[in-house]
DNA sequence: CCTACCGATCGGTAGG
DNA sequence: CCTACCGATCGGTAGG
């Protein structure tokens, strides 16, 4: 009979990718090594790679919980018995507010999933261009007479902004979060529905 | 008297630095190696090594190089003789209207200048920020009444909107160069002059 | 779970 | 004696 996984498994899964996720936002996935993220949980290399087999497995796992808690907090979002434009914002909170830890794999989504191969990405790619779906049926919704072919360049222009924000703004500065949030959405919102 | 440099020296830098940042483009700096970058461009990695100390020289060199020409393209652009608003179109169509080269080039500055080393990194991030400095002059123009600290935020915007495209746009697809251009400057001008 | 390693490979450099 | 390279290989380090 094989042995009973321990009781803190998911626990020290967990960890091990808030450590790495913290490493690799700072460094790079490529700069990251086994051995340092090892130490910056505590463990030793060889544990890593008894709850991950590979470096990369270690990334997609992190990349693919993340993306689809993303999908989720914007399906709810969207779902709400609200106007299109409060739900737009609500969108736009969802993505610019997220906790610090999900801001760090944000940033890995951003900069790293490169670095898995070609076969590795395609899960994750067809995860972020469901989020680009979503966004491209809440502006619809905005502006039913956009032409659809429209939808999704518009809702990546959108995506773009959101996305450089993790490059520049700091929620402890000058802007708010909320300010920040509120602008963002206000420019979108005019520069869509403009006349 | 010391032999005079090749004839051909400077045209070699050049096809190095072609070489080298197509193939950054496609793979990222640190899975790019010197090998490959040689056999890209026809040379030995000893020949490399004598236009280029290391290989964080050669991405510097690039990145530098590739800086400095898109300031001189935006300072032409925005010195031009014409109403803020037409000034604001032709930055647009300069930033996103690059040649296949210039793209490739800002794909590597948008991606893989964090992996040089931070000294190496200042220099270059003076330039970038210069790029925000000249676009958030240009706001100021186009909505006097803007608060003076959110001018780089909002150029910041508009550089993320404007980079993110890298990620997505294809200049063949169904969307025409031109009318990408269009459609940003709307979206963003509208956005930012909406009362 | 650790130390001790391996097979492979890297950026950079030697002699000529 | 210089610069411009080449073929070969170094010391060190990575993931596993």
């Amino acid at each position: 009979m094989p042995r009973a996984r321990a009781d803190d498994y998911d626990d020290k899964t967990k960890a091990i990718l808030d450590s790495a996720a913290a490493l690799f936002a700072r460094i790079g996935y490529p700069d990251a090594k086994m051995q340092d993220i090892a130490k910056a949980c505590g463990a030793s290399k060889s544990m890593l790679y008894h709850y991950f087999e590979t470096k990369d497995d270690l990334l997609f796992a992190m990349l693919e919980e993340h993306l689809m808690l993303l999908i989720a907090a914007i399906e709810q979002a969207l779902g709400a018995a609200a106007r299109p434009e409060e739900r737009f914002h609500r969108f736009i909170r969802i993505y610019v507010q997220k906790s610090a830890r999900a801001r760090r794999r944000h940033m890995v989504a951003i900069n790293d999933l490169r670095f898995l191969r070609k076969a590795r990405q395609v899960p994750l790619l067809a995860l972020e261009r469901k989020v680009v779906r979503l966004i491209a049926g809440l502006l619809r919704e905005l502006n039913p007479g956009l032409d659809a072919s429209l939808l999704k360049p518009y809702a990546l222009m959108l995506v773009g902004m959101l996305n450089w924000t993790e490059t520049w703004y700091r929620p402890g500065g000058a802007i708010k979060p909320q300010e920040l949030c509120d602008r963002i959405a206000r420019l979108f919102l005019r520069g869509l529905l403009a006349k």
